[in-house]
DNA sequence: TTAATAGCGGTATTATAAATGCATCTTTTG
DNA sequence: CAAAAGATGCATTTATAATACCGCTATTAA
């Protein structure tokens, strides 16, 4: 049931993006220093949210990364699934399971994987970022703190 | 989102005795031979399961052990919280994010979480072990086929 | 045309937790 | 009291998640 931290963080970078301006790049750097996370972890996980075309990595100087769309368009079921490898709540095939066979209970599994991951497909990223928010109000002043510094 | 092997040996026990004739014992030994898994780690999860009710464990010569009620009565999302340690799909506490004040997505993965558990909870043992079943047939294949050898 | 900035990507290492194994105990019955 | 069977604590191994390291490529400005 536990979400890997790849997964939580990859949501710790959209929400901050999602409270910057439109367009306006944030680098790894940045986001490095705000969440305390190392560089390397950051970039494995921006790397797969930009191949995935959550997020548009810029290179060269002046650059660093936006949303890839809209807040709205990125659904988070879509996040996860980007993000975890082993979803499967069982594994009954290696090794087999001698009861594998006829068993009732995978299926009652991987429907209620299927619960867990469509509650989470009602939401996008714009759920979790909403105008007047206090997460809105709390990215803002992080972003402000690291340009203060900077 | 995986569960442990605990949780999944936990269930192949309970099937497993759900498939015996109300208070006939099973030994941890057949139990360890049927499913191929060693006697210690069986042993494990035998303990936690009687600890909690599902399963009467009785000890000396010709002990053994059998559902601690009826299949009917045992509710799979009990089973599931009993041996699964960390259901918390995130950790936002150690160490404290720096966006958990406020934070829309923890909430909505804790009840994405009880959307899975409440779908498990709808079944019980009785339904992984319906009396014409596939699973039952093949349980009683396995149990005879052990009594056989011994 | 080079220095600085910033992202890319493969590989190696470390940490954590799950899985397993070992040793020794108690209980029950013939 | 011996054999069978479960109880329990501790140690070890293994898997995988998490992190770190290193050299690369791209972009821009001086």
């Amino acid at each position: 049931m536990k979400l890997t931290k790849h997964t939580d963080y990859a949501f710790r970078v959209l929400i901050y993006l999602a409270g910057y301006e439109k367009d306006k790049l944030a680098t790894i750097k940045e986001v490095t220093e705000v969440f305390d996370i190392s560089r390397d972890h950051v970039m494995k996980i921006v790397q797969k949210l930009a191949k995935a075309g959550f997020v548009d990595a810029v290179r060269g100087k002046f650059g660093g990364m936006r949303l890839g769309r809209n807040a709205a368009d990125i659904n988070l079921r879509d996040v996860v699934t980007l993000m975890e490898v082993t979803l499967a709540p069982v594994n009954c095939e290696t090794p087999l399971c001698r009861i594998a066979q006829g068993c009732q209970l995978q299926a009652i599994l991987f429907d209620a994987q299927e619960m867990f991951l469509s509650h989470i497909g009602q939401y996008t990223l714009s759920d979790l970022v909403k105008p007047q928010s206090e997460t809105l109000y709390i990215i803002k002043a992080l972003g402000e703190s690291f340009a203060a510094k900077n």
